[in-house]
DNA sequence: TTGGCCCTTTGATCCAGATCATGGTGAGAT
DNA sequence: ATCTCACCATGATCTGGATCAAAGGGCCAA
């Protein structure tokens, strides 16, 4: 695994406000609010937190933060998807997650960011500054609470994902992301049949510690099996039986 | 990676509370309280605490709880330490991480336990009442702000450890482990010349996603090259740079 | 003292997945 | 159109760590 340097994204883009309609303006128009730590807010706190919140709009493959930056601000997703990574020195990849709506980045509250995030497609974002968020969480109980639940999920899925990094091999690390992608995407849209990929091979190999190759072997066996269709920018899943049995084996 | 069935804990035991100066009965003597949730609280809220907390006695390599029981508890390690871990069907295990003094078990509060803790030592917990506990976060602003606190710190080390998963090379597994363990030890007990081991090289295989063999190789090689020395229930680091640039590399 | 059991070490061999190499394909630029 | 560039696919070969095999200790029970 030396330096292969996949989708490096250019410096940080000038944040561009959002405006117009691209994103909900106010919270209650916010389509992913029910599902976002907002959720846990009633209308006044709601209205306290619309007054630190700024509406960004990121455009595709660009950073929103590196690893290591001071962490000043906070962010939820109301749009697209971003690629949560951490880097070695030689190159070597560990993509630790991607965010999706409804997603929260900045849990640990730390005063540095311990990963970098990257859009994939463009991305909306609330951003939080993070001083003024930390005081509203300590004000408020509920959105503490719900942090707190958010943290406790992630960590949740930290811990199935070490067991896929630790001891699954690589046909079942595949499935294994491709029916959690598949979940976490009904959440959002319903049940599909077509599941959207915004991530490269790389990424997805990135993510679950393998090469591009033997994620492009597993995906084309399993297309020549029909046990998934290639569609533009995304699969279908023809046999999530046999992903599942793959996983369970 | 056929079932190995390392260390296989009896059933879980009669929890003995714990009488007599065994543990400190009372949250003022005890040792921990600084490094623990507990911290969060002042005088009448451990008190409170105090009122549905049981302290419990586990003798060594003994099973806490299993993945998939009902979470009627939560805890915090007093003396001790766990191992926690994920089991697959076929025997493969995950070892997702190893709980010593000062950590809480079951910060994800759900319903069901996730993962399997066993003792690995004798282990002192202070046990409360799960529905209890949170209805307490709930009242009491500051714990539900120590909990989320962890939560986040755990997530950040989970984030840490799926790079060392993913994307590290044996030895550089086998250094990361010996340098974070002797930093969570020295929060303990402070800066000491023996790190003592409680896990066998088949927990540290199962947490590093290797195998014993490999393991035990590059301990024994580190051995021979004076990087480390062999002491009864542990080894003593005589290299410290050594392991860094292991990593580092 | 002996035997049994568990854990660890060490050597020999194997193989899943990495690495290396090459070609295909589609989207955007000119 | 044609070029370029970033992905993706796929065949050939290699290798780090797994697997297989065997042989020490250390501890405890009888």
């Amino acid at each position: 695994m030396e330096a292969h340097l996949p989708t490096n994204p250019g410096p940080i883009a000038s944040l561009t406000p959002c405006g117009g309609g691209q994103c909900a303006s106010v919270c209650a128009e916010c389509r992913v609010r029910l599902y976002a730590v907002c959720a846990a807010l009633d209308r006044d706190e709601i209205n306290e937190l619309e007054r630190i919140t700024q509406h960004i709009a990121l455009p595709a493959k660009t950073a929103l933060f590196h690893a290591g930056d001071a962490a000043t601000s906070v962010y939820t997703v109301t749009s697209g998807t971003l690629r949560l990574q951490r880097d070695l020195a030689d190159g070597r990849r560990q993509v630790i997650g991607f965010a999706i709506p409804g997603d929260f980045i900045g849990l640990a509250m730390d005063d540095h960011f311990g990963f970098s995030a990257d859009s994939l497609t463009q991305v909306n974002l609330c951003r939080f500054d993070r001083q003024a968020f930390a005081r509203l969480a300590h004000e408020k109980h509920g959105l503490m609470g719900r942090l707190h639940d958010f943290a406790s999920h992630e960590l949740g899925l930290a811990q199935e994902h070490m067991v896929v990094l630790g001891r699954r091999r690589a046909e079942e690390r595949v499935a294994a992301f491709l029916l959690r992608w598949r979940e976490r995407m009904a959440r959002l849209t319903g049940a599909s049949a077509t599941l959207a990929l915004p991530m490269g091979r790389q990424d997805i190999a990135d993510h679950l510690g393998l090469t591009i190759e033997t994620v492009s072997r597993t995906l084309a066996r399993w297309m020549r099996e029909k046990v998934i269709l290639d569609v533009p920018d995304g699969i279908r899943i023809l046999d999530q039986a046999r992903l599942e049995e793959t996983l369970a084996g």
